[in-house]
DNA sequence: GTAGGTGCAAACCCTTTGCAGAGAG
DNA sequence: CTCTCTGCAAAGGGTTTGCACCTAC
């Protein structure tokens, strides 16, 4: 709840204004433990307020983005997911074959996340990282044609 | 050209016909030295095929793909993007704000690669990975909001 | 009072699909 | 000859946009 009011505040010093609809798109996602995708945070909020249009919540979503505080993952689904920007670090490995994602921690990525910043003063986003790939099940299957186009190189 | 030869011959492997269709998407995406859109590959497979139709060239990259032949890359330009699986290896910083993207080389991702293929039997596709974050340029603008969001919690 | 935000509906854009007909093996 | 693949046109699905109205400040 108090994250929630913080939250208000950033966008207030940010000189936007704070309308039923944007407080509402934020405490969804505030309250939310997980990645949302627009569609859930949609319905979400109209049980608060049933007449909320999408269109609001999609523009509240770039803002919210823009002033860094919802972050975007693209899993490969065909839509956008989003998150609180300060949630618990987490990422995915998502098969190409079966579709099947898998969550792991973040401790592998931090030295990764520091060379960025030294290197280029790059901030990564390393939340929710979504890595395509070919899970333990999958590879044999993978192997066949690969094996054949590498074969002769 | 001879890349082209084995693919092609992957391709016969894995019981699939071999059509004109097949045969120019794949020599296109495998002269180009960079990944592709869909867009741009229709239009360059049209300067051999001016009368191919667009289904075929995306049912072939799934296809291709599938295969683990080429592979695909979600940029967050609002489609995918497709390039030959075993072009050297590069990454992407992608900031959220000045949507500016700079290149970066793998060297980074070998020890997160390994630890990956260790801990799960996962195989991980980091090829042209995107990341996004924050560029040197917007850290500043970005701060205003995120400082405030942080400060009390 | 006046920007800035919302609601609505239509447009958009990339991608997918159903089906009949064509052609690779 | 058969079964896979293509062409076409239309649908699909998430997201964006133009414009008039509304409301937070």
């Amino acid at each position: 709840m108090s994250r929630h009011v913080e939250l208000v505040q950033s966008l207030r010093q940010a000189g936007h204004r704070l309308t039923p609809q944007r407080e509402s798109v934020l405490a969804v996602v505030a309250a939310s433990d997980r990645h949302l995708t627009a569609e859930e945070i949609i319905a979400r909020v109209r049980q608060r307020y049933p007449y909320l249009n999408k269109s609001a919540v999609y523009r509240s979503l770039d803002l919210l983005t823009q002033l860094g505080l919802v972050t975007q993952t693209d899993l490969g689904h065909g839509h956008v997911e989003y998150e609180l920007h300060n949630h618990p670090h987490h990422h995915h490995l998502i098969c190409r074959h079966c579709k099947d994602v898998r969550q792991i921690d973040h401790a592998a990525f931090v030295s990764l996340e520091k060379k960025i910043e030294n290197d280029f003063g790059f901030q990564a986003e390393l939340d929710h990282f979504a890595i395509f790939g070919t899970c333990k099940k999958c590879q044999p299957r993978a192997k066949i044609a690969k094996s054949r186009a590498s074969a002769t190189r």
